[in-house]
DNA sequence: CCGAAGTTTCAAAAAATATTGAAAGTTTAA
DNA sequence: TTAAACTTTCAATATTTTTTGAAACTTCGG
């Protein structure tokens, strides 16, 4: 396979699986591109090589800079603003886990908070396995977000190394 | 906070977090709906509930079903389905996880093994980037699918209990 | 201060996705 | 075998999400 085939490829899958992620389709279009470009690319380089608008190609980046996974770069003698990806990929899954936790399961945890106070006898199966639910959702929630944020700070080896041979 | 209001925030919330995890409102909704009543439900239970139509209904109780997280129930001496959530949040974590590795992680890692061996120069800066990134991904994802593995398999209490004290 | 180069905004249009509901299909009791 | 009860399908419709692109805005050198 050709390089230019393959990284079409690359681009358009990695906007299809970002779909499934709740990110869309150009967003993560744009954050492929980034990641297997070497230098860093100017706005109109991104619209030209994924064929977007401007607008769409402006409002992406934005949201790619507010998760943490791209950063402006200036470049000396140079009017034009460039873009480029951070490359670690390790940092790159840390960084996003860290945002949709923030983003989604913290505020699910202070709902569900919210909601086991319900009112109402718990002899009343109703109320019962409605309690339960809660609860044991927030159990969990609780674990995941303690585990998370231990991923958060660990290290790339932590996850690949030896360690996780424990629990094999 | 009366029930019937906790049950409405609940499957309300439960529908939006779901469209942030591919998953449409709707079927997280009938998710909810089912997880928080203690009886198994008929279709009409269930389009009443949430005020939605019977094609909907019948679609979104089949994928349901699809995803492994909810059963048909069939009530000695009644004519019609009843359908119950599998209640354990433990095992609907991981029938989830196990659902979206098989859709999502391992067609992935079936691509990058394909453009890994893009033909070209390693010295060329655009190919040595590609193949660094692609192989970078794969090599997260390989672990990623093997730790999730580990924990398809694994009890609750291996997540929630003091196994984990260790990586803190 | 001017104007060219560059960036951002946002209302309107397009595309993608979800929902409806009536018709077709299926099952079962008598 | 019939028909009532129930389930499934899917073309049309509605809703939501994404994209466009022209206009407004900002920045900077001279």
């Amino acid at each position: 396979m050709k390089l230019t085939e393959a990284k079409q490829q690359f681009i358009s899958s990695w906007g299809a699986f970002g779909t499934h992620w709740g990110i869309n389709r150009t967003m993560a279009q744009i954050h492929a591109l980034l990641l297997i470009t070497p230098d860093p690319l100017t706005q109109d380089d991104i619209m030209d090589e994924l064929n977007i608008s401007r607008g769409n190609t402006n409002m992406n980046i934005r949201e790619l800079i507010n998760w943490g996974l791209v950063e402006r770069v200036l470049l000396t003698g140079e009017r034009k603003e460039y873009f480029s990806a951070e490359k670690d990929i390790w940092k790159v899954i840390k960084q996003i886990v860290k945002e949709r936790k923030k983003r989604e399961l913290e505020p699910m945890m202070k709902l569900l908070d919210q909601l086991e106070e319900v009112e109402g006898d718990k002899r009343d199966k109703h109320v019962k396995t409605f309690i339960d639910t809660v609860s044991s959702i927030k159990k969990l929630g609780k674990q995941a977000d303690k585990t998370l944020d231990v991923m958060i700070r660990a290290e790339e080896s932590w996850f690949v190394g030896s360690i996780m041979k424990m629990f094999k």
